[in-house]
Formats: C-alpha cells, structure tokens, sequence
DNA sequence: GCTGCCTAGTAAAACGTTTTACTATACCGT
DNA sequence: ACGGTATAGTAAAACGTTTTACTAGGCAGC
C-alpha cells in the first residue's frame, strides 16, 4: 500500500503547481489569490493520496510545536489526571497535543523536566513543587517561556494561574461543622509552604477564631502523608485530644490515611467524629458513611487552564494582562457530617 | 538575558568550527574523529551557553519524533493513569516524550486521533476499542506504524502486546470463592468482546463447571456500567437470584457500582455476600469492609509496556518477533472473603 | 502607448539539524 | 621520492515546510 509519505513537492510535481500554492491551499491562506478551479484540484488530490502536513517541518519552520506539557505533581493523582484527560480533550480540538509528567513535588526532578521541555513545547502548564518560586519566577521572566501555572500560586511575582478558593473553602468547611453542632473542630494539614495548604489553614483558623472556638491542628510532614508514619502521627493526635468532634483534613490523601486511622481504632463517623475533606474523591462517596468534602470544580478548571493557556499562546506577544482565576470549592455533604441533634432520632 | 535561542551555526561562528564537527560532538560520534582538544572546546562552549539542538529540526532529518502517545480508554481511570505515570518515567529516561489521549472505548474517535498522531509519533500503545480489531490490523500492516496494544488483544493477527491472565484470574477468584465455603457464585461482567471482558467469563465459567457448581451470570452494557440504569440491573439480579452468596465483578467500575447496590439494600459482606473485584483500587482496600481483588501488577505492566515498545523502537526495521507478555494477577484476600466457618467466632 | 494596478501564481530563502562524501596534512615504510 | 593510510576536519545536500518578494499577463484609464 502506500509506502512511502507524500510531501508538498510530491504533490507539486504531481499536479505542476508550485509548492507555495500547495501550501497556501493547505492553509486556507488561498482565499484571494488562487483560483477556483487550482484550489479544487489540490484539495481533491490531496483528499485523495491522504496527505498530511510533516509537523516537525512545521514546527521547524514556524517555530511553534503545537504542544503543551503538562506538568502535575501527580498525574497518577485522580485530580490531576481527571484535569488532564479534560484537558487533552480541548487542546485537541485546537489541534494541540499536551505531553504529561510528574514532578513529585521535587524541586530537582522538576528543573531537569523543565530544562528538557524548554524549546520543545508553546507552552508548560505546572504546579510548581516546593521552593520552586525563584525557578518559575526565571522560567518566565528570564527564559520568556509561556507559563500557566495551576493549583497553587506565588504572591512575589505576577504570573498566570488557576487555583481554588481555599481560604473560603476552608471556611465553609468550618462553618459546616459549625453549624451541625460541633464545637471542637480539628485540622489535619501538610507542613508546607504552598499556597493552597497554606491558605487551607489560614481559613480554618479564621472561621475558628470567628466563632470563638479553640483550635487543634496537627501538621504532617509532605513526606508522611500517604504512610504509616503519617496514621501514627493522626493517632497520637487524637489520643491527646480526646475532645476533638470534628477534623477538617487539608487532602483527600490525609483524609485516607485518617479514615485508616478511625477505622482502626473503632471511631465512628458522624456520632464520634465529623469528617469533612478538601477535594472529591470516589472512595469518599462510597465509604461507610459517606465523607463529606470541600470538591474543586474539575471541569472548570481544566477549561480554564487550558482555554486560558491557548489564548495566552493565541495573543502572540502583545503583552496581555495575566491570566488569574480563583474558582469557589463546593462544600458536599455527606452523611460525615450529619448534625448532632439529628442522631438520636436515626 | 539569553533572548535568542542558539544553534549550531551560532557554535560554528564563533569558534569557528565547522557546523559537522559541533554535530559529531554534541552526538557523542566525535570518538575518533575530532581531536580531544576540540571537543573540549566544544563542550564547554555548550555548557556556557546552554545550547540545546532543537528537536524540530531533528524530527525532521531523522524522521524520528522521539514521542509515543498512548492512547487510553480513560486516562482518568486510576488504573491506566498509573500505567501512564510509570511509562512516562522510563520514556523520559530514555528521552522519549509521552502524549496522551483518551479512546472513550470509542471507534471513530479513536480513528480520528490515529490520523492527528499518525507520523507525527514513533509509536503507539493503545488499548484498542470496541469493533476495532480491522482498524488495529490496518494501522500495523498497512500503515506500518509501530503498535503496542494493551489491555486486550486479538486472536486474528499478530501483534504487540501487554496484558492480564485474564483467565486464570478468574479461575483464582472463584477458587477463593469456593474456599471460602461458597457454593452459589455469581458473575457480573460486560457485553463485550474485548478479550479481557470475554477471557475473564470464560475463566469463570470454567471453575465453575470444574466445580461442578450452578452459574449465575449478569452482562450489563458498556455504557450502563457507571450509571443508575447499571445499578438497577445488579439490583435486579439480586433480587431474582436470592441465593446468590458471592459475586466476582469483572471490572473495578463494575464491582463499585455494585457496592453502591449493596449499599443500598443493606446486604452484609461477607456475612451474606463475599465479593471479588479485578483491579485493585483504593477505595476497595478502604471500603468496609475491604474489598478482595484480583490485582493487575501495574508496575510490571507498566514496565514490560514502555520497554517493549522502547526496544521494537530500537530494533529498527530487522523484523524482530513480536513482542508478547501476558501477566498474572494476584488474588489479594480481605474482609470481603473471610470464611463463612469463621464468621461466627468473629 | 504608457502607467498603474489587479489577478493568479511562483522562486527561493530560511528554519536547524544529520550525514555522506570529500580534503588537506602528516607520517611511514620502502 | 613515492604510494598508502591514518588523522582531523569540512562542504554541502537533504529533511518538508512557510513566507517574502517577485513576475507575467491582463485590463482600465487617459
């Protein structure tokens, strides 16, 4: 069958027409300079052998690689693959293609991607690990590189992101807790600098001060969250605080390693403990009882990553203003957070 | 800063060396061609400047892209974002990039993305849709693209592939089943054709008939499985087979659907029914109580994957053999098995 | 009959590599 | 002094586009 892949010249010899006219054609930049009946002719033929346009050559020639590198600290993560998959879906249809790795939240591993992506896609789409704010900052400052950076942001420097409302989502969640009667609410967060598990705390501390109540925080180190080290820590925490009614925790994978925590220790949920966690997860909605959470709005992030991203790549350099968004959380409740009063009566 | 991106000819001006030598030495081909001196000089030219050759023009001298994509059925399902995450690691390594995508199981989709990707990848690894088993065969032998397939197979033609004993873990499940003490095992599978969707009901089928024991078998449509519509067929095969005391989901989306139904209708696991799932996830080993599966051992396919689709790559054209694993899952026993014996001294 | 301006199209350079075939010099054995 | 060969390097073509600047011819206006 056909062998070998047909080009430009190919077609151009084929039918005696120069390849500039091929190309205009090909790129619908014929309007009003080819005629009818030259236009037709390509585009049948071109129909015909199935030609397709070699996009090294393009991108060579242009300069743009029509991909976007995504860049998550997870991509094995259900929020930041169900991100992606809606993601891949838009840019596709704006004839892009986003290649995906993960930085594991690693400082090193992140710079090494970076630098082997540099010059190789239009465009990086990131959530920047810890300690990485000089880096980013010279990724587009000094290296010119478009950047939409997501999930977590940097207040020293004007950049283009796409994060949640954390300290209100923390704050709902709070008030949630409230508001079902419990007067001895917990939060579980991450030692860390970043600025959606900061801001996690600060809103809970807020809401706490707000109404008055006293405060329990315990703080894992980034390193523990998903392991045994990480439950023995929520464990102790809740020996040494037998009053707390509630705990807000800061990730859903806090709130698994916490869930293993309750389980084992016979805890139950709502009558002993409230549990609300920040992002959606399936195992919050089947557990026994249902988790409530505070649920980024996955869809719409993912739009406005990326329709942000391609029109910042559409705009050429005309110095556009920074592409900022801060989208609500939704507090889901469950049957985790049943209200105290109720309990007796079921 | 560094405004203008450099190259080759850049290098060649200003040490004036010619654009072939600086070639030779950034390709490592300098051995015994080009004195120490020079290569030096070279090298550290490089290493001042930060030049980097542009993979555009590369792609397009080479005729290599140096990506693969891989083409999901849903890259938001955990189980192939994991898959994704691991290739993505090895690819990289190897200095492959990894497009993704995602098939929705759907044909025309999946022909469609084909054509966007076709030249513009080295290879492809696929899980193939339904009814796509002509289309496959076209893109390997006709096409000639390299294809690695995952997940399912065809019986019909050679090719590449990576999948699951699909059979005997089916026959591992409903021994687990009937060591337990079990006798009236059901099967909840999909109206498919997919080999895995087929070899895991004939798997069953088997044991069951080696064991002598009655079969009972539900096939929802591909596109129930997520939905209410799915939940109520489970629901109603339930009711009409009251006897029923375990059941193995053929699919993790299956089996958490059919939680859902459990759920509602306040049926005890595995005090009234034992439940194996395939596919490991977390919200089986977090669900109470835990939920046994059959696991797929997602690192070695993961693996076993990238690196075949990396050596084919490699191999050129010498018509290597075709590349073939087919890898055990692993029978992980919880809550949901516990013996009956037992049930009453727990 | 000349200028100017359309229309429909083309030639050729450029993008940044890789690779083949070549050259210039030196040395070595006889 | 000569051929042979090893060493160290280079010139130039090719990959397949896009795009700028051009042309050939026709026609309108005067």
């Amino acid at each position: 069958m056909k062998r070998k892949k047909i080009s430009m010249k190919d077609i151009s010899k084929e039918l005696g027409i120069s390849i500039t006219t091929i190309s205009f054609i090909v790129n619908n930049k014929a309007e009003n300079k080819i005629s009818k009946e030259v236009i037709k002719k390509v585009e049948d033929y071109i129909q015909k052998v199935g030609y397709k346009p070699n996009s090294s050559a393009q991108s060579l020639r242009t300069g743009k690689s029509k991909s976007i590198v995504f860049m998550a600290e997870d991509i094995s993560d259900p929020f930041f693959s169900a991100i992606a998959k809606q993601m891949e879906e838009i840019a596709f249809k704006n004839g892009y293609n986003i290649i995906y790795c993960s930085t594991e939240n690693d400082r090193e591993r992140t710079l090494e991607l970076l630098t082997l992506f540099k010059g190789q896609v239009d465009a990086f789409i990131i959530t920047p690990p810890e300690n990485f704010e000089n880096d980013l900052r010279k990724l587009i400052y000094e290296d010119q590189q478009t950047v939409m950076v997501f999930d977590r942001y940097f207040k020293n420097f004007k950049h283009n992101y796409v994060v949640l409302e954390n300290f209100e989502g923390a704050q709902k969640a709070v008030t949630g807790f409230y508001e079902s009667g419990r007067r001895n609410i917990a939060f579980v967060g991450i030692d860390s600098q970043l600025s959606p598990l900061v801001e996690r705390h600060e809103g809970y501390l807020n809401m706490i001060n707000k109404l008055q109540l006293p405060a329990y925080e315990l703080f894992l180190k980034f390193d523990q969250v998903k392991t045994p080290t990480g439950m023995a820590a929520i464990s102790n925490f809740l020996e040494e605080n037998p009053n707390i009614d509630s705990i807000l925790f800061a990730t859903n994978n806090l709130a698994i390693n916490g869930l293993r925590v309750i389980r084992e220790k016979q805890i139950k949920i709502p009558e002993d403990l409230a549990i609300i966690s920040f992002d959606e997860r399936d195992v919050f909605e089947l557990y026994s009882p249902p988790i409530s959470v505070i649920a980024q709005p996955i869809s719409e992030l993912a739009k406005e990553l990326i329709n942000g991203t391609l029109e910042i790549l559409a705009s050429k350099k005309e110095k556009m203003h920074f592409f900022t968004k801060i989208l609500p959380g939704e507090l889901i409740v469950r049957d985790s957070l049943h209200k105290v009063k109720n309990l007796s009566s079921s």
